[in-house]
DNA sequence: TAAGTATTTGAATCACGATTCAACAAATAT
DNA sequence: ATATTTGTTGAATCGTGATTCAAATACTTA
């Protein structure tokens, strides 16, 4: 038998069950085995710690929404200048690629919404947080002298929030030309049109210019060193 | 028995049907027999025509695409003015509620088009048509010297359709604050910006201010006419 | 009008997932 | 140690939807 947990710790292995499960098989086209399968349980056990499967599905929803928004705080919570906040945000806030799995799983929700109230508010509360979050380092720019702001915060970060959303759905949906990086550049120049900041990109060496197996001479030290702020 | 129809009138029937049930049922947990009863048929006969089911849901979401972007095309066939155009081509990407069955029927489709590649397929090809739509008009604005075109066209066009997407989803999920009218002004927001154009919302005469039972003194004739061109 | 063909039905069957539950095992309490 | 509670299994059952197909029905053609 597998190992037996206490109700909490349960409860917990099954909410992250389901999201994986959800992942892969759709949010509303998953079935109570294959979260079973992925929890390592019955169906039967599953059932027992959620006799309503509607319950599980919700909380799991909930779950990846919190997670996926906490990794957004956290990755700006050191950064100080706005501009470098701004930047990170905003790619923070896109899929690394079409199968990060945070993303995949809001989009699945995108549709549901229009059926399922539970969802729609989901889906809402996360986008008004986002919008307050991107207001949040509009004003702080602002009242910086960083940023000059071309209109209303709320405005601004409203449609900062909405490119994010669309161009996770372009990239989850594998475009050809547009990418996690495409995004970022796009967003930016809105970003820039609405800050009257230019934006630089600094952030973060990115060691892979599409392959980068050093063929050159070998330059002592130069490139891969990711301090060169 | 139900009226017999000819092979090619049924496959069309169907299809309507099937877009019908998939905005009702999900587009993924549509069942055989609901498209059916969509259809006025039984599952048997529906069979008949499209042995794999799948081959009618794809035929459904192509139509539906297809018509969705034929009514935008014909919306803005008979406007001059660029900025008219753009305007009007705004509203017309958005649903005119949570309830618009061509949206919905789109963003049903977002979160299954990161799992099935036809479905990917299908909407990047969608997103690409209408970016084009868009860059013709930004394009034309700007040679006859209406737009001042605040970057690349391309860049511009795909943030208009980003936009629209994204404010389409919030309209779905019934945003407490965001319908259709929010939705255009904050893409306009970011329209004026890009064109430095004002854009000023003319078009056609709205009859409804939040209701207009019109309670005052009757004057004879004014106010329901809606030929105030 | 008769023969032939295409479309539709309806019932039978099949497949699969949800649900139930008695039995069992692991923790915890006594 | 024993009893009790809690969590889990596995098999049985139930329900639903997909699939099949012979028969019936509506068209078409000769």
């Amino acid at each position: 038998m597998t190992q037996r947990k206490s109700r909490a710790d349960r409860r917990v292995e099954l909410i992250d069950a389901a999201r994986r499960a959800m992942i892969q098989h759709g949010a509303e086209g998953v079935h109570l085995n294959q979260i079973a399968e992925e929890a390592g349980l019955t169906s039967g056990a599953v059932l027992y710690h959620y006799p309503d499967l509607r319950d599980l599905l919700i909380e799991a929803h909930h779950a990846g929404m919190e997670r996926f928004y906490e990794q957004r705080v956290k990755k700006i919570s050191g950064i100080a200048d706005p501009a470098q906040k701004l930047i990170t945000t905003i790619r923070s806030g896109l899929p690394e690629g079409p199968d990060d799995a945070g993303v995949r799983l809001l989009c699945e929700l995108g549709g549901a919404a229009g059926r399922n109230r539970v969802y729609g508010t989901l889906l809402t509360t996360l986008y008004d947080r986002q919008v307050a979050m991107y207001q949040t380092i509009l004003e702080v720019g602002a009242a910086q002298g960083v940023f000059t702001l071309a209109g209303d915060s709320e405005q601004i970060a409203r449609n900062l929030v909405a490119l994010e959303d669309a161009y996770g759905y372009r990239i989850i949906a594998r475009h050809h030309s547009i990418g996690p990086d495409e995004a970022v550049g796009l967003i930016l120049d809105f970003a820039r049109m609405s800050t009257g900041h230019p934006l630089k990109e600094i952030p973060a060496a990115r060691p892979k210019t599409t392959r980068t197996p050093r063929p050159r001479s070998g330059g002592p030290s130069r490139g891969t060193t990711p301090n060169a702020s």
